[in-house]
DNA sequence: AACCGGCGTGGGAGCGCTCCCACCGTAGAG
DNA sequence: CTCTACGGTGGGAGCGCTCCCACGCCGGTT
């Protein structure tokens, strides 16, 4: 109780090799799971860690060996702002699991200004995570460059264009807004509009392009005035319906490239008097718990969100190990959760 | 091309000392800001990082000094499903905001299983992070003292119960459901019900002391026909306004502990034909995008979430540089968010 | 019987830092 | 003029690991 130092007392290699009757890199070599050790070796060795509760320091190991066994990953907050914000957590989640397995720490990076950011390429070109895992980027966006460049392994989730060159785990966004479309036209919509996300990044213009898919499928005319650019925040949504509204009175079916900003194109549709879906059908994208909750229940284009985390980490780990020549191009399959909204 | 050996190649202290003509001690002092070195050498040294572009290498620290540098929020995962989801969002914005200005790494650790709660235990008491946040324990969750008899630092993000020992930031609970209350029974409500989180948790228990408050202090019988429990879901929501409704017909007025079991207990509205708010007012906590979503907009209570954030990381910094004394107990305000529900 | 290859092994040499001790010089005190 | 005091400094000794070299010892050759 009197002295608080915090003198670890914590079992050593060399201390686990003592007990053990071995040497220290016999020791090393169990752990790290060499073949070139006997069985009865490994046995010993076992029963000391065992014993004295031994695990390795972390710092030692990587101060000796060339990694961290930690990898990062980034999200830039300006957008984690306007994302479903659900979607964030759902990544980590996947990553997570899939990292514990690997016995490697997660560390969160939220970048919020150019000073942070600046930090974190310091961070970054330090070597100090053995790999990234980059969020939500931006088609201008030079991170994935400078992680490349730095030859740290990186992983993005969503690519900054169709040539992306670094690894990636993506989701069908043309499929996801063509499933909408077609939905929408199979239930009778003739005019059917869509609130895209912010336009440089590559998500909103294949969900875009999956409308205009749709669109042509139906037969329908293509109408510009039918598509109005937000930013995937609830505010944008309310900006664009109404700008819609305005435009085309006539619109009955509406392709928002999100939930939330479903959500606000909800908001003014009600203000304006139309009944969803009877007047105007609407569907969302992300089947986040804003979709269950609303009223009427949104249909909702739905992402594996999770599983996109898991297969990130699983690539980047790949990546690290170097296991894989070819850097991860993954495109997993969207689907309709279809509710009252359309 | 070729070659992809991550030599690191990035500059020494002892480069940096050699650069600036000086002891390798004394850019270790400067760097640490120790107050013992003169001028010339702080200027000298200073000179010497920033042509070599040298950052500390953080392993080599960790492994020479008894600190990491870093430090890890806790997330039961049990919890993160039940929880409305923003809320660790929110909390990770304020401790990363806060994290960062101390050029501290963010450790995200989700506990998913026993397995993994073990795997962290030994993570602990290997003592590979400075200090710990907790967020969202149960009454018995044993965690916080575990860290505490390892001389870990630890901040909670409430409390396990009113004599809670280890140092918390919290939202004051019982002014939620006191104000939420007294919002209701102000509009004219007569008989007031509440939908509770799971008791075991010190945040629900608080929540239904405050509502309870509020309904002696409104001069209304107390009726505990009038309590659902439920566990902070929708679902919880639905099944408890269900009851309520069973039990009592007549009830005017509802305040459920979470945004989220509120949105629950609408839709059970909505079946049952009541009207929101005219035939029954509802309030819930949190204020989170749900709650502004719905129709009607949800009144809601709402938490300081981000600063909670903030303040668990500011008070956990002061606790590992042991400049408190005492351990942090912060009650945080919250604040009734009224809109159309209520 | 001397030879060789290879498996299994022990332990030295760092990795880049912090801690701390010893040392220098200078300034004020005796 | 010597003695002490202390700010400022250099550099040794590790921290606990991984890497790798060198050394046995074995069986199977010539």
């Amino acid at each position: 109780m009197a002295v608080s130092g915090r003198q670890t007392g914590r079992p050593t290699l060399e201390e686990v090799a003592a007990r053990a009757g071995v040497g220290r890199g016999t020791v090393s070599r169990v752990i790290n799971g060499s073949p070139r050790v006997s069985d009865r070796a490994k046995e010993a060795v076992g029963q000391a860690i065992a014993e004295l509760g031994y695990v390795p320091n972390r710092a030692a190991r990587a101060l000796a060996g060339a990694r961290t066994d930690a990898i990062a990953l980034v999200i830039p907050e300006t957008e984690s702002r306007l994302f479903a914000e659900p979607y964030f957590l759902d990544i980590i989640r996947g990553v997570s699991a899939e990292l514990a397995d690997a016995d490697m720490q997660l560390l969160l990076t939220l970048i919020r200004s150019s000073k942070e950011r600046q930090r974190f390429e310091q961070y970054l070109s330090a070597q100090r995570v053995d790999g990234v895992l980059l969020v939500s980027v931006h088609g201008d966006d030079p991170l994935p460059d400078l992680a490349r460049e730095l030859g740290v392994p990186a992983v993005l989730n969503g690519r900054r264009s169709a040539g992306e060159r670094v690894a990636y785990v993506d989701s069908d966004n043309v499929g996801a807004g063509r499933s909408a479309v077609d939905h929408l036209t199979g239930r009778g919509c003739r005019r059917v509009a869509t609130i895209t996300g912010p336009l440089d990044m590559y998500v909103a213009r294949c969900r875009l392009d999956g409308y205009r898919q749709g669109v042509e499928a139906a037969g329908l005319p293509a109408d510009d005035r039918l598509v109005a650019a937000a930013d995937f925040t609830e505010e944008g949504g309310r900006r664009a319906m109404r700008e819609l509204l305005d435009r085309c009175p006539d619109v009955d079916g509406v392709f928002a490239a999100s939930d939330v900003m479903a959500a606000g194109a909800r908001g003014v549709l009600r203000e304006a008097g139309r009944r969803v879906p009877d007047d105007v059908a609407l569907i969302g994208v992300d089947d986040s718990a804003v979709a269950r909750l609303m009223d009427p229940p949104l249909t909702s284009v739905r992402q594996p969100i999770e599983e996109m985390g898991r297969r990130m980490a699983r690539a980047l780990l790949r990546e690290i190990t170097g296991a894989d020549p070819e850097p991860c191009r993954v495109v997993l399959p969207t689907e309709l959760v279809v509710r009252d909204s359309a």
